[in-house]
DNA sequence: TATATGTTATATATGTAGCATAACAGTAGG
DNA sequence: CCTACTGTTATGCTACATATATAACATATA
């Protein structure tokens, strides 16, 4: 799994890490059971400080996509993926939401943005093989 | 136009702004040409500081969203509101890119993930009839 | 001229991001 | 038991963003 961060986004590196992931095991590129390098590896390997990578690690515990050992490190959580569940449905529609009012003030009809859509969740799904035994 | 802001949010008070007026622009609440109320009015209307909706107007003013004159304050871009260009569709698909990866991993297939998208967008433009000449 | 507007400047308080360093706690393996 | 590696917690620091408070400036209108 190579990560590749963006020092100058202002997207924070933490949740470039947590977005990073998250995308990893949609597409299949980190199976569920798989092991994670540890934080001081994985922050050496990237150029930053331990604390940056503890700090998405442990988002991805609270949200269920990690489970971590004190002494194996951080394991893909092996069984019981979160669900689509009601918070995650709003936290959603709340940030699609002003994505579709700004698509709609610059013209583009439904159709379009749709597109947009489905063409971003296509190109994370399309490579996930259903190599999971 | 009601402004509802949340200060507990962990939005700024600034993007709330810029977000419920281009939602304002979407539904059709606010047409082009329309007046704002001064920085220090709708600062005063709200309970913050005056600087805040001037960074707000700010933003929507180097979008293209807003006019602002000297004397008259804000208005909504009466002639050629910002048009769905390449940089637009690019940030559109960078923000939707991960919310697509935590549905996937959530179990979202595409359709439903699709459907989330189109009640935002409908949410939004569903007051806006076509009285546009 | 008086007034209301956006604009700019300065200062302050608070919170977050990120780094550096250090120490603690648990677990596996020699 | 001891060592080594893991996550975890703590403290201190810099830098930046957010938000506020005051004040002054520039401009256009009545």
């Amino acid at each position: 799994m190579i990560i590749q961060l963006d020092l100058e986004s202002d997207i924070p590196i933490y949740r470039q890490l947590v977005n990073q992931i998250i995308e990893g095991i949609a597409t299949g590129l980190l199976n569920p059971g798989e092991q994670l390098p540890s934080v001081r590896s994985l922050a050496a390997d990237l150029g930053i400080n331990l604390h940056t990578v503890n700090k998405a690690y442990t988002h991805l515990k609270q949200e269920g996509f990690l489970q971590i050992h004190r002494q194996k490190g951080a394991l893909i959580q092996p069984h019981s993926m979160p669900q689509a569940d009601t918070p995650f449905k709003h936290k959603l529609m709340a940030e699609v939401r002003p994505l579709a009012a700004e698509a709609i003030c610059r013209g583009m009809n439904e159709d379009a943005f749709i597109a947009a859509c489905r063409a971003a969740y296509s190109s994370i799904h399309h490579n996930k093989g259903g190599t999971t035994p």
